[in-house]
Formats: structure tokens, C-alpha cells, sequence
DNA sequence: TGCATTTATGTTATCGTTAACAAATCTTGT
DNA sequence: ACAAGATTTGTTAACGATAACATAAATGCA
């Protein structure tokens, strides 16, 4: 198989310098329009793909943004992926998207192996992190963003809300229903750092209303949430058959709990209102209806993307955004 | 904000040449041991990154494999997703990965962008593309692999099974429950080739058993597919009120029809018989269980990533990996 | 010890593109 | 028609690493 063509065998083959033929590549550059016209056919002719290494490599400029997600296989993360990626790639940067599978030494990989492609600037999710993997983003000169988190101590920009903050619209409204016995699920994996946050944030929620906070079941790794959520309504009903209202970690563990009070016969909402997290496509379909927390993933995307093109432009910029998550009620709470 | 340090800085630093300081980060190559340890520790001090640009440029390889798939939400690409980027990555490789929305245009701009980094090896999400990103990828020089279909008219390798065939299993299973009136919901968006040829295959199955296959009813976009699902349901019970069993192009579209089974008081199994496709976390906790056929997606994924290591040791090597999908049989057919 | 062999290090040119500067060509107004 | 400015094209060197080849140092063995 021959090699293939670069710039200077277009530039030969139409008769003309390579620095022309890297002109006519650039929309913007001054080239005369009938000879961009011969390079372009020129260049198809040969089948000549332009060669985004070298261009960087003499730029200094790579084009990257770099983007970790704890897994590819949330709706959540995945919406905020694909709005950074929309805005991002129309901007003319590749996204480099590794998922950590909500391991923070698998994080700490993926950044370093990030760093050596030399990104424009890194988006992380999350506000938990290794020491050494702070160290990297911070030292490493880049523009950082953490998304999905407002983190007590930012490493560089924020785009995000308060995981705890949101718990508080949660038990607001299962109080003012006139729930007292308020038990949560999850938040036990020491993986799921955003889960810990809104357990935290319901015990808090629940202190200030001077609520007791003790119905508390683990409901495991994210990535079983389902099947863990159905295991653990079970728990929950032996060690505290008095509970009526359940907050669930996310709307997945909240379907599993919901599936196996369909098993159990068990009313929902008139002897357990159930509240998830997340928003997911499940809440709106099953029955009943899952009163969830809209978290904006898009926005949170969307935001992202729009930070970093900023600072592109100004690495001085300041810039947090704060995202305001909904609440949305629906059958499971009575509504 | 300083330049960044360079292998030159590193070699002035420490007293050798830069090419041992080449040498010193390839694992395997010759450096004496405190050479390698002194250089080592120089480039820490320094805070050297090293820059896989400039390396790729030099050496001709990208250490790229370019992925697309039509959805990042979606557990089944994602699992294939995550075996091919674990495997990949243990052997140095990086995963350029982007998602279509299932929009065979968005496919072709993608592929056109990844050549320009002179990836080593292209995995795509099916054998349905537009006539020039076939020829892209026909003409890049490059190991190309198909997954998840198996195309009549491959352009390289292929790592996948037939959508058709997998409905065989279907319809036979319910066939020997006794059923006869057996609905088809899905494979109507044009942008969902993998549901169109599911329902290609329903009908192939039910000819061969004889059986009229007039109950299709759509279910849109794979985007909202639990939503449509339960519109779809509705339809289908008003055309054709006799059915009794259900095939869904997917478990999440069977998800929204056995809620709308459910919020309709519709017994299912013994009413309507269901059944969906993918074998999603849903299917096994969701009530009743959900009949469904596992793709093996994670098989998909390492299978593809052992011909991607495979080609680039031997690119003559011939191989195509045809995927044995299984059904699992659950209480929604009555199991 | 001395010479062949292995191991460790150095030198030079280059991957394919673009920044920076230089030169040539084309406009325009008088 | 011609100077002055604007536009288009060309030349040279460099981005940061490594392949290929050359040489120096270390080792083995008679």
C-alpha cells in the first residue's frame, strides 16, 4: 500500500507552494478563488486527507477537550456529553471522552493519559478526586471545569449545583404532605460520591426539620442500581414497616424499589410516597409516575461547553455557573 | 504562563542527549538503569509531560481507534463500548469515540473528521451507511470492522449477528406457546436500522410459520422509546384488540407497553404475551420480568477489540466474528 | 591482558504542517 | 500611466519527538 499524499504532493501535482495549499485549507485565509478551486480538486483528486497531527504539532494547538464521565451508561451523563459535544465539535474541538467507571484511580489514569495529548482545556465531573489527580489538573496549566458538583474547594471552574441542596426540595415537599417517617436509600457506595452528597443532604433536610433520620438503606454501586433498589425495599420494609415515604438515590434504585412494592402489593403513593433522583425517561413511565429532581443535564452541557470556549478566548475569564435542579412532582408523592 | 518543557529541557537538565531521554520513557529500550533513574526523576522536577503529538507525528502511528455509535445512552452500545475502550487501552491504544443520534449524516462527518487523525483502526456501529462514508472508509488504508449487524455487503471486517435471525427465536418461543395473533411493535424509524431489520425478521419468522404478521404498529425514534412504547400500546390495542403476544424491538419500548398493560389492568402474560429485545437491566426488574434476547454486547466489544489488536500485528489477517445472541425466557411470556 | 561482543549513548535528518517574514502581483485613484 | 496600498503567493525554519545509523563504554572469554 503507497503512502499518502500529503500537502506537498498536492502542492506539485497544482503547481503551486505547500503554503498555499495550507491557505486553501483555512476558510478564513487569503488565497486567490480560482486557485483554492484548483487545489481542492486537486487535493480530491489524489484522495488527500489533511493531517490534524502535524497541524497541531506546528500550531502548538491540539483541538482537544478533555472530558471524563464516572459511566457512559447514564442518561444523565450522557445528555451533559452530548450537549458539550454539540457545542463543542461546531467550535471545531474534539471531545476525548474517557469513562471512570466512578473509580477515582481510574480518573486519575484517564487525566494523565489525557494531559500527554496536550488538551485545551479538561472537563471532569464531579468534585472528588485523588490527590495526585488534583495535582495534575491544577499544575497542568489547562483550563479545568468540574461539572455535576459544586466542590467546597474548586480546583479551577465550576458548572454545577449542590447535590445536598437538592435534597431539601425533596423533603420540603414530602414534609408538607405530612410524611414524617422519611427513609432514604443509597448514598452507601464510597464510589458514588454525588449519592453520599444528597444522603448528606437529606440528613441535614431532616434535621431541620427536626425530623428523625435513622431509615437509612444502602442500595450499593450505581451500576446495579436497579436490581439493588428492589433488594432493597425489602430491607427497608423489615427494619422499618412504619416507613411512609421513601427517598430513593436515584430514580433506577427508586424503580427497583417501586417494582418490588408492585411485588409486595404495597400502595404507592397511600401507604409509601416515593421520590427518585434524576429525572430519567423510567420516572415519567412507570406506574405510578416517579416524583424525581430534573438535575439539567443539558444545561449543565450546554454551560460547560460555553465556559470553555470562553476561556479559550480569555484565560482570565471568570466564570462559575450555577445550576438550579426541578423538582417534579408526580403520582408517586399523590400528585 | 511558561512553555511547557520538552524532552530538550529534560536531556540538558539531566546531561545526556535527548535521545536517550527518548529511550529512557520506552519501557523496553536500552538505558542504563541509573541513567534511566536519573532521567526519571529530572523530568519530575521539571514537571515534563510528554507530548504523544509529537511522537505520533514522528513515528506514523496515531495510537488512535476511532468508535462511533449511534447513542451514548444506550447500555448495550455502552458495554460494548466500555469492553472495546478496556482492551484497547491495555494495549496503549486511544478510543476517539462519537455517537450518530442514529443520523447516518452525522456518521459520515464523524468518520471524515477521524481520518484526519490518522487513526489505526475504524469500529462502526452497523453496515448501514451513506454511500461516501463507505467509500471513506473503503479508501482510508484502514482496518474497518462493523459491529453489532451483520451486512449483507461488508465493507471490511465484521464482529456481529443477525438482527433477522434473533427474531426466529422469538417467534418461535411464542409460537410453541400456543400464540398465533403476534404483534410487532417497532423498526419504523428510518434512522433505527437495527430495529428495521428486527422487524424484517418478524415477518420472515412468522411466514415460515404460516402465521399473518398484519399487527405492526411504530414506536418512533430509539430515543424515546419508553415513551413511544406505551403510546404504541394504546394503538395497538385499539387496531387489534385480539392480540395475544407482543414483540418489541426493544425492552425499553416493552417496558412502556407493559406499563400502559398495567395502567389498563391488561394481564400480561396471560392476556398479551411480551417480549423485548436487548436484555436490559429493565427486563429483570420490571413486573412481570421481560422475555428478551441478550445481544452479548460486551462479547461484541472485546471480540472487536481482539480483531482491531489482531489487524494491527497482521493486516492481512482475515476474521469476522459472528455473535451467538440467546433468549431469555422470563414471567411476561408465561416462564 | 586483549580482542570480540554486547550494551549504552550520541548525531543527524525527518514526520506534515504552519508562523513569520519576503516578494510578487493586482487594484485603485489621480 | 504610475505610485501607493491591498491582495496573493513564496521561502525558510520550526513544532517535539523518533528512526536509522554511528560511536563509545562495558562485558565476556580465551
Amino acid at each position: 500500500m503507497k503512502r499518502s499524499p500529503t500537502m506537498k504532493d498536492v502542492a506539485r501535482e497544482a503547481g503551486v507552494s505547500v503554503m498555499t495549499v495550507s491557505r486553501a485549507f483555512k476558510d478564513d485565509a487569503s488565497v486567490g478563488e480560482k486557485t483554492r478551486e484548483k487545489i481542492r480538486k486537486t487535493a480530491d483528486g489524489l484522495g488527500y486527507v489533511f493531517d490534524v497531527t502535524a497541524a497541531n504539532l506546528r500550531s502548538q494547538r491540539s483541538d482537544f477537550v478533555a472530558v471524563t464521565i464516572p459511566s457512559l451508561n447514564n442518561a444523565n451523563f450522557a445528555a451533559t456529553v452530548v450537549a458539550l459535544t454539540t457545542k463543542l465539535s461546531d467550535a471545531g474541538y474534539q471531545v476525548l471522552l474517557g469513562h471512570t467507571n466512578y473509580d477515582m484511580d481510574k480518573e486519575e489514569a484517564l487525566i494523565r493519559q489525557f494531559l500527554r495529548r496536550r488538551p485545551e482545556a479538561i472537563v471532569v465531573t464531579g468534585g472528588h478526586h485523588t490527590d495526585a489527580a488534583r495535582k495534575l489538573l491544577s499544575e497542568s496549566g489547562v483550563p479545568v471545569i468540574e461539572t455535576w458538583d459544586a466542590p467546597p474547594d474548586p480546583i479551577g471552574h465550576v458548572v454545577g449545583f449542590s447535590n445536598a441542596a437538592t435534597m431539601d426540595l425533596v423533603v420540603d415537599h414530602l414534609v408538607s404532605l405530612g410524611r414524617k417517617n422519611i427513609a432514604f436509600m443509597g448514598g452507601d457506595a464510597d464510589s458514588d460520591t454525588r449519592g453520599r452528597d444528597r444522603r448528606a443532604g437529606f440528613l441535614a433536610a431532616m434535621a431541620r426539620h427536626r425530623l428523625q433520620a435513622r431509615r437509612l438503606v444502602g442500595s450499593g454501586a450505581p451500576q446495579k442500581a436497579m436490581h439493588e433498589g428492589a433488594r432493597a425495599m425489602g430491607h427497608l420494609l423489615e427494619a422499618y414497616p412504619d416507613t411512609d415515604a421513601l427517598i430513593c438515590v436515584s430514580d433506577l434504585v427508586g424503580f427497583g424499589a417501586l417494582s418490588e412494592c408492585q411485588r409486595r402489593g404495597i400502595d404507592v403513593p397511600a401507604q409509601i410516597a416515593m421520590a427518585g433522583f434524576g429525572a430519567y425517561d423510567i420516572s415519567e413511565v412507570c406506574v405510578p409516575n416517579l416524583t424525581t429532581v430534573d438535575p439539567m443535564p443539558t444545561k449543565i452541557g450546554e454551560s460547560a461547553a460555553g465556559l470553555v470556549l470562553q476561556l479559550l478566548k480569555d484565560p482570565t475569564a471568570k466564570g462559575n455557573v450555577m445550576i438550579t435542579p426541578t423538582l417534579r412532582l408526580a403520582q408517586s408523592t399523590g400528585v
